[in-house]
DNA sequence: GGTTGCCTTGACGCCGGTGGCAAGGTCTAG
DNA sequence: CTAGACCTTGCCACCGGCGTCAAGGCAACC
């Protein structure tokens, strides 16, 4: 399999998986001309680090996942160092709940403030104005 | 004022203030000298720029804060493009906190499935490692 | 007049995952 | 023979709010 099949087979494009290669996520033989060869087995892979990344994962958080793709297991998830970074990602997502649920409190109650007090500089510089 | 004294005031760098003044946020006379003068009232609208990038805001979003500030307002929030401003961010906000509960769910539900199947070919690629 | 400490503009770096382009090699069908 | 559809490496651009350095002018004090 070309790279050109890969990348429309995983619904991503040749850069990326050029990219992803030279982090060191997947591997590619090279054909006689140079042009790199996949095995199948990196279809699913390539699926994991698209899903990964969709979920808002770095590409070094992915690194043990794939690891534990080639490890021969069916999910990526299994392992000791993938469920460590999950914990971890889980962690840092409830960090960014509680973050945006700070600011949700900081905006609404600035918009009370801002349509209590509206009848101002403002509305009298555009009745002055007109 | 010149540009160190109002950057220390407000907690912040000259080069944003410098920055900030490049993109129209903040406004600065010339001593003869070519040294930035700022006006006293540049220390609210400062403050107003640093509270709003704190909470997430980009420049661009603030400008109308300013201007309301501008107008001789107490509050740079009272004016109607801030509260559409206001409105958009929370919206902005609130959709965040779904995309992030929405991961969240795969992630808890990632991390049981993977607890619950922890004993396949890692363990058993470590058990026979020894 | 020399040091210190302010100020000026200009420009590059960062972060991360690409997109896009250039300049070229390769393979296949007509 | 040629067109076009693949592939290769390499490098610039992006986004945004700065940090940080470079090279220099100005002010004030000893």
């Amino acid at each position: 399999m070309l790279i050109g099949e890969l990348a429309q087979r995983a619904g991503t494009s040749t850069r990326a998986l050029r990219y992803y290669e030279t982090h060191g996520l997947i591997r590619a033989a090279r054909s006689a001309n140079g042009y790199r060869v996949y095995d199948e087995a990196e279809l699913p892979v390539v699926r994991e680090i698209r899903a990964l990344l969709a979920v808002g994962f770095g590409l070094d958080d992915i690194r043990p996942f794939v690891a534990c793709l080639r490890a021969g297991n069916a999910s990526g998830h299994v392992c000791p160092d993938s469920v460590a970074v999950l914990r971890r990602k889980l962690a840092e997502v409830d960090a960014g709940i509680d973050r945006l649920h700070a600011v949700r409190r900081e905006l609404r109650d600035q918009l009370a403030h801002a349509i209590t007090h509206r009848e101002e500089t403002c509305s009298r510089l555009r009745r002055t104005a007109r």
